[in-house]
DNA sequence: AATGAATGAGAGTTCATTCAT
DNA sequence: TATGAATGAACTCTCATTCAT
């Protein structure tokens, strides 16, 4: 079910051009320290210098494989996206019922914010900086979603409702929740009773009307 | 039921001075010029050069109304955060059940959104740029959802929940569509469609266990 | 039968603004820094610290005058042209006959190089760098030269011939003259001998045939 | 009669070493490249990265065959003086008569300039970037010129006179009016008119006083 | 109250050159 | 012989802020 997108790609120059291992190791260093930089001092805070000198390497380097400031962000932000992704769907296959897989997923989610704040930070920079890869980063999460959605409707075990905007609600509500609980909050995740009553309201929304 | 910060502050020039009528005047000027062009351009992008063009004065005219950009960002934001809940609450004062009160705050906050699309970029950029004002703002929108909700509760309108995650819940789901069909969507306004499932949602996660 | 482009415009600052006395002396100061800078140097090896530490201002103050390296240096090839052409012309109306105004032009020609080797080097470069202006210095040398020969033709002073090509000639020689003995030669001026030698090619050249 | 700096040189590499088959290619393909690109950028423009990539080696390889830029460039200029040499004398040496000579040779330079307008701009680049290397150049082509003058003047072809000056003289037309009308011009080489006025502005220049 | 000239630090980016392989 | 990664100084230009009038 894994898409083109998903797909991690082979790590270039600059150019297009071919790298050799050294090539590789570095520009690693650049895109981890650049994620780094990033988080911390915020989009336009974060300058060339500041990244090269995290990364350990000289200025020019930068532009050996990056073409600008503005491209190793979107790069950034499409990594970011593709984490997230694998993140929530790797735990969520855990789960036996329908419910429980709902669950994990946003645990995971959660667990992922705690884990890599700065990325939740650059993301919502992106707002500004790159609303298109914004907006293509919430619609990949959205087609996860409405795919499960469908199917579980399909079997029954949730209320019939179009599945689009119900995956909008679900983002918005992971979202909030965990910029509220989790980077804002003192503890290191959601804690149990704000997660219950979060999923509470989830699973309520979902439901066929009539039980839950 | 107004706290102290929904009072609108007298206008006063960069050391707290006292204003006459001119220099009221030309504190508008430049807010309002703030506004459009932080809007446009985002808080980096938005120049000082820029904000005082648009409003016909000179560069160091600025700094006797503000003390930094930073300043009138902060006030910016205070200021939408004052607007957006004044519209909602208008909004859903004209309804009569608990139910419509609800549709008529959501409609109100998208239609703010459609009228104010430049003020609503702000708010988003205020994450990096004004991290604690950010907070302040959905802080204080909770604030009143949570009233409303402990009175709807105390009623048995809707179910019991802890009304300040609900209120969280709520905002994300506001804030998620109005961007998702307001502003990048195609037409003005949230469609119909889509609003009524947003509201379906909405009802039954509010809904006491069993009804809905 | 002074043209527009004789005309010294009124300086201005980078945006077309007006400029107070301050500001025209400051953009003065920074216009006669650039053409010692560029003639020492070459266009890309001055750089605008160099410009402006000659000027004795800051380096943003240079944006407040000028777009850019190259916008002033394009003011710099106009200014230099007028003033070439005043020179020539003022020189050349103090000779009564024809041949001896044509040898004032030149005179006058290689005094000015002598004096200002800086602006003749500007002009040499701008061949790369500003090339659309250098020929409009070119043509509008050739203008003037035109007219005067078109007038000595119809008194039969001269030969007849098409007074552009001769514009050119004369143009040619010129430069070349003062480049080859005033600006890498040892003296301080075109020495008597080769200007005589000059003279004599160029009076025979615009000879009516069978004279001379 | 040809001088020790009409030879060309065996190519060598940066440390003056003797190169292999395939050095002398690789070395060829450079300079090659290097024409290419310094006549498309101009000097400073024309990058390293530009010239290595045109001729499909590796940066680092340039510097096995040049010591810098500089050199190249330099080393570009004295071949080029070497052709235009060259391209005159083989096509004045196909006339019978002096005069037909001299109308052959300036042809020559003016075909020379059409089909290498990019070797022309790199000449006039030198003027700030090389200027002893343009001086020498200029004076290369004089000396070919005054041995011919000095001989017809013996021979009483032409007037008396010094015959250093007239070459200048006749370097600064061929110049100018190959820029004027190869260069800028529309057409591909110098008019038949144009070229008639010039020859003959040239014609009587040199004529002995009281004929022509 | 208002102007606009001046500041100067710092931004992103380029590029000739060197070095390790 | 050739590669291509790495360097770091230098560049042009921007902009929040201050100052003199």
């Amino acid at each position: 079910m894994s898409t083109t997108w998903d797909v991690d790609p082979a790590p270039s120059g600059a150019g297009g051009r071919a790298l050799t291992n050294r090539g590789v190791r570095t520009r690693t260093a650049l895109l981890e320290a650049a994620e780094a930089v990033f988080a911390e001092h915020g989009y336009h805070d974060a300058s060339i210098v500041k990244i090269t000198e995290a990364a350990k390497v000289a200025q020019g380097t930068f532009y050996l494989y990056f073409e600008s400031k503005q491209q190793v962000f979107d790069e950034l932000v499409r990594d970011l996206n593709r984490r997230v992704r694998h993140a929530m769907r790797e735990r969520s296959d855990q789960g036996s019922t329908r419910a429980e897989r709902e669950r994990l997923g946003f645990r995971g989610y959660f667990e992922f914010v705690a884990e890599h704040p700065a990325l939740y930070r650059i993301i919502r920079q992106a707002e500004i900086v790159a609303p298109d890869i914004l907006r293509e980063h919430y619609e990949r999460i959205s087609i996860g979603y409405v795919e499960g959605l469908r199917t579980a409707m399909a079997a029954g075990e949730i209320g019939e409702a179009d599945p689009e905007v119900v995956s909008w609600i679900l983002m918005a509500i992971g979202e909030m929740v965990g910029a509220r609980w989790v980077l804002w909050g003192e503890s290191d995740t959601v804690p149990d009773d704000v997660f219950d009553q979060v999923m509470g309201f989830v699973e309520r929304g979902l439901a066929t009307r009539g039980d839950a």
